[in-house]
DNA sequence: ATCATTGCAAACACTTTGCATACGC
DNA sequence: GCGTATGCAAAGTGTTTGCAATGAT
């Protein structure tokens, strides 16, 4: 989609991005697969078509593209970092099973206050742990 | 403290985990020291006293001890696990300026719900990030 | 020509594994 | 005595760093 990639290199110059080959590939990637990639397997995935990419570029690009806002890092506690090119809030749900990683709808009545204890709070992270419908459906047959 | 020592026996010996010595120090050392430590904390403050402790005790009894649901592991971005003796459900304020990681009560109204989208959610992790208390109040002088 | 980006290789940091020794019931 | 726990050394992963080659303006 020529249409896609227009918008990610106006969306990479809005942030102050230079829109290099790679840094497009990498966005892309992210935008097309939304099950929070890890860094190794953006880099496993684009080294099909680019023979000469790295693995020293993905972490590159994927620190820029972090510390200029244009996508989140997500923690989970077995694993590597994800990464989320979704920048909507929204929580995650991790499934013990078979580890695949959720978008999940901010629950109702979550507060949005951006001081609690007097620390100013800047960014949610909410990280759900269990068992996921497709497994727990095996589960019981 | 012989009482502390005591409670830990008691509590491993509920879990069905063999109360041992290193066990114990680990445990107490957790309970003791609520900053949320990482495996080499642990290992380092430990060492001292124990000259023939060994890192790969640490990794073991933090796995057993999280396995049989004596303690959590905690999930941040930019380092290592964190761990967790605390098993009241709480949130977690990390501050991005000083890498404290505080305790957070869980916020008024969060959902106590156990399924979301069809997923059988266990456990929950709230991670806010931001700048704290002390770190802000530096900012402004 | 200059500065930023890329990519290889090597270094690093955290964690796990294999196996021999020591401990506890 | 037997099974478990411990601890050393080595291997394994994920990530970062140093630096030379390349690319863009």
């Amino acid at each position: 989609m020529e249409r896609l990639e227009n918008q990610i290199v106006q969306l990479l110059q809005n942030k102050d991005i230079r829109p290099t080959q790679q840094r497009i590939e990498i966005m892309k990637y992210l935008m097309e697969h939304r099950v929070h990639p890890t860094a190794d397997m953006i880099y496993t995935a684009l080294k099909k078509n680019m023979p000469t990419f790295s693995k020293t570029t993905v972490y590159n690009t994927l620190k820029l593209l972090q510390e200029k806002g244009a996508l989140a890092a997500l923690a989970t506690v077995e694993d590597q970092v994800r990464y989320d090119s979704n920048l909507v809030p929204h929580g995650h749900f991790k499934c013990t099973q078979c580890g695949t990683l959720y978008d999940l709808e901010i629950p109702e009545g979550f507060p949005k206050q951006t001081t609690i204890d007097g620390h100013r709070v800047f960014e949610y992270q909410i990280l759900a742990k269990g068992l996921c419908r497709h497994c727990h459906m095996q589960e019981l047959s």
